[in-house]
DNA sequence: GTAATATCTGTAGTAACTACAGGATCAAGA
DNA sequence: TCTTGATCCTGTAGTTACTACAGATATTAC
């Protein structure tokens, strides 16, 4: 049975989202809407706290608010296993490319800057190089 | 003697950054106001259009925009040499950072990727990963 | 009881563009 | 010369995933 026992900021806590993202990420539909005490304060359980966990640790591993809510089922309905391996697998790709990308681009840089000598000198190898 | 024979749509055709974000950078100051025709179309220069590359390079390396701004002098005044190697070498960490980041998340990733045998089960080995 | 802390809603700001809408201008052909 | 399609103009709003208020109410601790 479960019960409502976690304010916002203990949520916020345990689970290390701030508080502005959990309402935020209730606002566009990822978390429910939470119930309210008779304040109008959110209340949330056990439950709750687990998804939001999913949530955190999906975007830990680089998807983005549309992937985790495909994943939560909460687009057309819950993902097949199949579905879910394109998704991890599609994902996967874009982080080998974005890996990539970044090596060529720090070779780059790492040659242009090379060609500094670090004097005063008025007119700068690595601005130039910006030119090349 | 410079002479102003392109419009922004040449100049956009000539260095591959498109229209819409010439005029953002014009109106960020990041490019100075172009002069105009009388009928209010922008006209460039080779100068200009040097301008334009330069912070296109820029962009292209991973520098901001306000790194670029400095770069450019539109700061403070012109960065000395040690300046803009310091900002490289920055930019350079960063860079190696993001890149250690992404192996670390594509490892992981990878690992629960793994997990999966792709079969139709109801309960997916991935979405579970994202529970750990 | 009071003061400090926590929560509420709603809006605006962040980075670096992109995508219109609605209107004016230009270049080329008939 | 007229027209028509391409280009250009300004200004605003949308994108992603939050974060940062402001101004008001609620709760908690002493």
């Amino acid at each position: 049975m479960a019960s409502y026992t976690l304010t916002i900021g203990k949520l916020s806590d345990q689970t290390g989202v701030n508080i502005e993202t959990i309402r935020y990420y209730e606002k566009i539909g990822l978390m429910p809407q939470a119930p309210r005490k008779e304040s109008g304060h959110r209340v949330y359980d056990t439950a709750l706290a687990q998804r939001l966990r999913f949530i955190k640790r999906g975007r830990e591993l680089g998807f983005s608010l549309e992937n985790i809510r495909a994943l939560l089922g909460l687009e057309d309905e819950k993902p097949s296993c199949a579905e879910v391996f394109d998704m991890a697998v599609d994902h996967l790709k874009e982080i080998r490319q974005k890996i990539d990308d970044l090596k060529k681009l720090e070779k780059t840089l790492a040659s242009v800057a090379q060609k500094c000598d670090r004097n005063e000198s008025p007119d700068c190898a690595i601005i130039k190089g910006l030119f090349d």
